[in-house]
DNA sequence: AAAGATTGAAGGTTCAATCTTA
DNA sequence: TAAGATTGAACCTTCAATCTTT
């Protein structure tokens, strides 16, 4: 009912680091070629996939509910970074040049931060057994 | 100016579950108790200080800037979680019977959540080692 | 002036309700 | 009807500008 002294101190930790690391590669990103994360998700997801990709398919491929997505993608066309084109069965979403733009400016960028702010601070000899743990974690379907 | 594969993998793995852990942690709390994971922070910092708090030393002990804890205080007042002084050299926050009540219902639920969602799912053996690798990440000012 | 606090705007997320189309 | 998508409201976060008090 109550967690022990172990568990609190993970809690804690984890907190912490989860919140510091998401804001400051955000940052650096926002800072250098003023993408946010969720910016940066969606473009790389369709560059990804060709530089068009079925809405319907960009939602679950980023375990995204419809509506935010939507939302999203509202402002992304608003700013021109992306287009919507509704085709047969749903819409399609294309990279349009501007976003793919700013996607090849933020691509190094992001993996900079991600060095910095992440990888940098885990030893090699520890990069694959955490990730491994991490998966471990965000496994389960604990609902 | 790319990430490896382990750079990669460890990077999907970090994104996956800190999104994954607290979502399921702040939908259990908000469907038991109907608090948000800001106003359970806000509610156990005020209430570890023993009920009253200067706002300015709150804001600081959660590394928040001003004006994200003026507009949270601004909705928990509205709500009646909490209450507003002005003193000498500042503002003080009060925890109503209200929000000591919520926070009251809040706290085995929000154990058993972290429990399920994150500490359980980490061998006992591996919490403080785990733990202490996180706040190596979290710790440098890598701006 | 400096520190504490507020405000409004813009972007982001979630939920429930709605609309549209296969 | 069911799946895909949109909308509006409420809440959250950040930023820049402002106000207040010491």
């Amino acid at each position: 009912m109550k967690l022990n002294d172990d568990e609190m101190h993970l809690w804690h930790a984890w907190k912490r680091a989860s919140d510091v690391v998401r804001s400051r590669i955000a940052q650096d990103l926002a800072d250098a070629v003023g993408l946010s994360d969720p910016d940066f998700s969606v473009l790389s997801r369709v560059s990804d996939a060709g530089g068009v990709l079925r809405q319907n398919e960009l939602a679950a491929s980023m375990d995204w509910h419809r509506s935010r997505l939507s939302h999203q993608l509202t402002r992304m066309e608003e700013r021109g970074l992306v287009q919507r084109r509704t085709v047969p069965g749903g819409v399609q979403v294309l990279i349009t040049a501007s976003g793919r733009a700013s996607l090849d400016a933020a691509l190094p960028v992001h993996a900079a931060a991600v060095r910095k702010h992440l990888t940098n601070l885990v030893p090699h000899r520890r990069l694959r057994a955490l990730a491994a743990e991490l998966e471990r974690i965000a496994q389960p379907n604990g609902t």
